[in-house]
Parts: C-alpha cells; structure tokens; sequence
DNA sequence: CGTTAATTTGAGACCATTCAATTTCGGTGG
DNA sequence: CCACCGAAATTGAATGGTCTCAAATTAACG
C-alpha cells in the first residue's frame, strides 16, 4: 500500500469514477505540493479562512468540525488517507467550518491554483472532483439521518460502521483490526451523544460481542451483528467496487 | 418574479457565482425541458432510480427524505423553486435518496444527457452546477449540527430562519410573511423531533413572541430573536448577494 | 357537511444528560 | 525504571428533555 508517488492513490481512487486518460493521469501525478505535517488537534483548514491551498490527507486521519455559539461542537465528518478533506474550498472560496487532524497528519497541500488550473484543463478530473464533493454530500445527508433519527446504540454503530468500510477500502487494518485513534469524546461529538453516555454504549456494544476497543484500537467480532444494530446500508458511500 | 423563461432564474442566480458569458447563458435556456405537475406528497425521484431526467423546481416546494429500517423517516433538505432537487443524480447515476413534493409542486424536467452535454461544452455552467451542488453539501452539514447538537426550540427556530432567507432570496413573501405548507410532522421529521414535541415548541416560540404560524402561513414577529434562539449563522448558505 | 388529516393536550415512562468522583492509561522527567 | 502528571475512560446518582400512547379538538377538503 505505499504509493511511489503520493498522488498515485487518488489516481487510483478516481478511476473508478471516471475514464481518466494517459494524459490526465500525468497531469494529475505532475501537480505540485508541498508535504506537511500536522500534530494532534492542529487546525489544517479554519472556519471563515480564504483557501490558497488544498489538503490531501496522506496518513492520519483528520475531521471536520462546526462549533457552536454555546462552545459545543459537532464533528461533521471524518477523513482517511488518499482523501481531499477540503475540496469545496477550492470553489467557494471561504471555509464555513474548520477541518483539524486527529492525532496525527501527513498531507500534501496543493496549491489552489494549481488544481482548478488542472480541472479547467482535464474535463475527466474535474468531473472526478465534483464526483469527491458529491460523495462527501452522501455521506453528509446519511449523518443528518443518523443523528436525527437513530438512538445512541445504532448511531456508534453506524458509524463505526462507515470508519470501517472506508478504511478497508483503502486497505488499512488486518484481520478485522484497525488503528482507531478516536477518544470517547470525538465519537461523542460525532454521533450527538455525550461523552459519558459514549461510553456506556460502547461498553453495551461490547457486551453484545460485536465489537474490541482498546487502546487506540479497534476490532470487528461480529460484521454483520454491527451492521444490523447500526441499521447500516452501505450505499451512500458509493464505493463501486 | 414571474419569468418568460422557466430557466431564467437559474440564469440569475448562477449569475453570482460565476461569469456567465452571453453564450452560456443562450446554450442554457435553450435547454430542453417538459413541464410536469406533482401533486402533494408525489415522488419526484424514487430511491434505487436510475435518473434519466433532471428537476427544476418551478412552483411549490419539494423535500428530501431517507426511510430507516424501522418505518421511520428523516428529512434530509427542503426546496424552493429555482433550485435543482437531484442535481447529484445526474452524476452519481443512482440516487441514495427519494425526492418528494410538498404539497404541490411544478417543475421542468431537464432530460439528463442534454444537461451534462450542455456542461461539457461550457465550464462556466459545469462550475455553476458544482457550486449549486457544494453549497447543497454546505446545508446538509449544518443540518448535522442542528439534529446533532441543538435543543428542540433552537433546532425548529434554526429551521425556520434557514427557510425564511431562502425563500426572501427568491422574493417570495411579503412583509415578513411566507406561504408555508409544511405540517407538524414533517418539521418533526426534519429536525429529528417527534410531531408531538413539535407542536409544543412551536407553541413556546409562539409565546414568546417570535413567530406566528397557522394555515400554511408563516409570519416572522421578531427576526433577530428567532436568530438568537435559533443560533443562527448565515454564512452556511453562501448567499453572496 | 361529512370525513379524514392535522393539531393540540395530558400523563407517565425512558433515554440521555449533568455533575462529580474515581480509576485507568499514556507520556514525561527525575 | 519508577514516580508523577494530565488526559481519557469509567462509574454513580439525580435530573430533565423528549418520547410514547391516547384521546380530544380543530382545520382542511371534496
């Protein structure tokens, strides 16, 4: 799973989406970028910032988050390597919400510029990026069910649900086991839950043998147990195969 | 407000985000399209379609929704005439989610092939269709924030204000009045609520002054408290006027 | 003007929160 | 290597917001 180039993923990723050609692929792996790393909690995009550079997640993970007047906050979304995490920024031009790392971040920023300069010239890959930003708008329009609809057992397992198909399909985790740096906290401000009640719903879940969770790691015992308490379909993500 | 053309309020609001020269703006009204009426609670795009067809809302309002497992639902977004309900469709090829009309709607639908041609051979439409469906994905994260973080009298008042400048920015309404034919339950099911608890925070905003709802009717008494209650930030919608 | 949908009201139960205290864990420096 | 520290996880008990279930009232529509 290591890439020569640290585009080739995203190389890979869209050609599933699109017919991408010889030409665009070469143009895409010759964007050019500057690695950066980011510690745990550092801010890689700020709410209300004007973008010059986009953000390829490398290795890491990182998420999206909103805050609130009252200094709560949700988590919007969650992102793994070989991921834009903020795409949109690129086109509308002030970020409405910040994106930070989670632990730890490697990414590549790539000029902003540069990249709408590679859209406007390979049709092909801007249609892979607005295929990006529609997925992200899936996955959005699921979480809105989730929190709004399901109770706080299916709510974790739905999205542990979606971490774990996401990083599969990337290739992370072995044997049903993932690196799975989140605190209760995160997971709590993801699912709208506290970070209290968080714990007491997964321990529910691992009561229930469906689930590992230690120490910044997490097991899968029962798929398909998962899937049905988090009422789990997997179709909005999209993930043609 | 009335158009000759039913595309030329597209033509307008397009208009703000991008420079639309006077040939993009002649390929798009000369669009194709066929008029079609729905009748109240009609689905406009069924969940598990494949679209072959694209939707401008015209007339009346229209919603989208998501069925769980257990028979319940949640609204995931609600539109107003001169937005595109499925725009996503047309790309993603099968829609994750089912559109519906609100009451009534009217609508021209947009055969899919003449749509993504008309973007190929003109970017500044293809940009304009991206923004649309960017600040789409925009909304659905604030609506993660509101089911995800508020109480009930700031999620129905967040709601409110996010409906009130959507439709103030299409002309819609007149003194602090709006045609509203939402029910009870649909509100319920757009903030994540139960009809019942609905009806009794509607009935607190109420007395507190701030709002006046009754017969598909809605009048706003006090904006700025409705914003307040509401923890309302309008930088989400991206309307730059 | 009758019939159905939508709104409203009441009371009790429950899921999730709040607040506080305790334990465990991970990292750091002596 | 152990002692220490702060962060994270865990536990308990009480509170409260929202739900559930029913029934009553009102509005909408043909």
């Amino acid at each position: 799973m290591i890439d020569v180039h640290p585009l080739g993923a995203v190389v890979r990723r869209w050609s599933k989406h699109a017919k991408l050609s010889r030409d665009d692929v070469e143009a895409l792996l010759s964007l050019p970028f500057t690695r950066k790393n980011f510690g745990k909690d550092a801010y890689i995009v700020r709410e209300g910032q004007k973008a010059v550079e986009c953000c390829l997640l490398l290795r890491g993970l990182a998420f999206r988050q909103k805050l609130l007047r009252d200094g709560s906050r949700q988590i919007i979304s969650f992102h793994i390597p070989t991921e834009f995490v903020d795409l949109q920024n690129s086109l509308l031009g002030v970020a409405d919400h910040s994106v930070q790392s989670l632990y730890r971040a490697e990414c590549a920023m790539i000029p902003r510029d540069a990249l709408t300069n590679v859209a406007d010239e390979h049709p092909a890959l801007r249609m892979a990026m607005w295929v990006d930003t529609l997925i992200d708008a899936s996955i959005f329009r699921e979480w809105v069910v989730n929190v709004g609809r399901r109770d706080s057992k299916a709510r974790i397992a739905h999205l542990l649900c979606e971490l774990i198909l996401r990083l599969q399909k990337i290739g992370a985790g072995n044997g049903g086991q993932y690196d799975f740096p989140l605190t209760q906290e995160q997971l709590a401000d993801a699912t709208g839950l506290t970070a209290v009640h968080t714990n007491r719903t997964l321990q529910s879940l691992r009561k229930d043998g469906l689930i590992q969770l230690t120490a910044k790691s997490l097991t899968v015992l029962d798929w398909e147990g998962l899937r049905e308490v988090g009422d789990f379909d997997e179709l909005y993500l999209h993930q043609q195969i």
